[in-house]
DNA sequence: ATCCTATCCTGTAGGC
DNA sequence: TGCCTACAGGATAGGA
C-alpha cells in the first residue's frame, strides 16, 4: 500500500505533530504483526520524547532521546494516526497507541497486519538488516540514467520488477512502477539488462518527477491509505495508467493494458510503451481531442 | 546467483 | 439478499 510519497507525506506530518512530545504511555494490543511487537515496547519508550521523523525508502524512522529508534514500515494496510486528544471512539486494528504526556495520542493501526514495529539502537541502525540491504531512496540521492543501467546490467528480470526490488532501489513500488514506465515509454516486461542507456535517463527522469508530485500531493489514496490525520491523499487523479484498465491512455487516447507480473497487476500504454524488440518509435503517437478533452478532467478515483 | 511462487492477513468488490 | 471467489499499494522464505 504504501509507497515512498505516502511513508513520507506521513514523515513529514509527524514532524508536525508529535515532534518533541514525550511519551507517557504505550498499549500495545495483543496482536502480532509481520513479526511480534516487542512485549518491552512501553517499559523501554515510556519517558522518551520523540526527537525526529526520518525515512529510508519505505520504512519509517522515530528517532527518540535515550538513542532509541523506533523502526516502522506500514506493510499493505499500516496508518499512523494521531489524535490531538483521545478519541471518545474506539477503532478496529489498532495495535498499539502511544500517548503523550500533554494528552494527544498516536495510533498504529494496521488491518492486515503485514506491518513491522521494531525498536532499534539509533547508533546501530546502519546495521539492521532490514534496513542495510536497501538500495538508495531515489529522493534522497536521485539516480542517474547510467548509474541504473550499470546496476542493470545482465539482468533479465522485467524492468517493472526491477523498479520494485527494494535491494536496488528504496521506496518504489505497485503504482509508481507502472506510472514511471509509462511517463518514460518503456515496456514494463522488456528485461532490464535490455533496456536502452536513454530509456534508463528517462527512467531516472520520470522517477524523480513522478515521486515528488505524489509526495506533493500527499500521496495516492488507493483504498487503505491515509495520512496521519486520516485524509485520503490526492495523487489518485493523476495516475496515468494505473487502475484504468480498457481507459484511453491520456496521452494517446489507446486503451490501458493490464497484465500480471510476478503475480501483481501492471497497467501500461501498448502505444506509449512499444516492445523493446522492434525498432522503437522516436514520438509517441498523436494525441487525439478525444484523448485531449478526457485526460484533462480525468476521471474521479473510483474507490475512496 | 537469479528469478519466481506461495504465503502471511483482513476487507471488499463483483459474479452468480 | 447472500454466498463465494478473486484481488488489494508489502516483503520474504524457499524452490527451481
Amino acid at each position: 500500500m504504501p509507497e515512498l510519497p505516502e511513508v513520507e507525506t506521513v514523515r513529514r506530518l509527524l514532524e508536525a505533530t508529535v515532534r518533541g512530545r514525550t511519551i507517557r504511555a504505550v498499549r500495545l494490543s495483543g496482536l502480532e504483526l509481520r513479526e511480534p511487537i516487542p512485549r518491552n515496547l512501553p517499559r523501554r519508550l515510556k519517558g522518551l520524547r520523540l526527537v525526529a521523523a526520518r525515512r529510508l525508502g519505505k520504512y519509517l524512522l522515530l528517532e527518540l532521546d535515550g538513542g532509541l529508534t523506533l523502526l516502522s514500515h506500514l506493510g499493505m494496510s499500516g496508518r499512523w494516526l494521531f489524535h490531538p486528544r483521545t478519541p471518545a471512539d474506539d477503532s478496529p486494528h489498532v495495535h498499539a497507541r502511544i500517548l503523550f504526556i500533554d494528552g494527544s495520542e498516536l495510533w498504529y493501526q494496521d488491518t492486515r497486519r503485514f506491518g513491522l514495529l521494531r525498536l532499534v539502537a539509533t547508533s546501530r541502525l546502519g546495521r539492521d538488516p532490514r534496513l542495510s540491504g536497501l538500495g538508495p531512496d531515489p529522493v534522497a540521492k536521485p539516480p542517474t540514467g547510467p548509474l541504473l543501467r550499470a546496476m542493470a546490467e545482465g539482468a533479465r528480470i522485467a524492468i517493472k520488477d526491477f523498479l520494485l526490488d527494494q535491494r536496488r532501489l528504496a521506496g518504489i513500488g505497485n503504482i509508481y512502477a507502472s506510472e514511471i514506465l509509462h511517463r518514460a515509454g518503456v515496456d514494463p516486461r522488456t528485461p532490464a539488462g535490455r533496456v536502452a542507456a536513454d530509456r534508463w535517463d528517462a527512467i531516472a527522469r520520470e522517477t524523480g518527477a513522478v515521486l515528488a508530485e505524489a509526495i506533493e500531493r500527499s500521496g495516492t489514496t488507493f483504498s487503505m491509505y491515509r495520512t496521519v490525520w486520516n485524509e485520503p491523499g490526492g495523487y489518485g487523479e493523476q495516475l496515468r495508467v494505473y487502475d484504468r484498465p480498457g481507459e484511453p491512455c491520456r496521452v494517446c487516447g489507446t486503451a490501458i493494458r493490464r497484465i500480471v507480473q510476478g503475480a501483481r497487476s501492471t497497467f501500461y500504454c501498448p502505444a506509449c510503451q512499444p516492445p523493446a524488440t522492434r525498432a522503437r518509435r522516436r514520438a509517441p503517437p498523436r494525441r487525439s481531442s478525444r484523448a485531449r478533452s478526457r485526460g484533462r478532467g480525468g476521471p474521479s478515483n473510483r474507490r475512496a
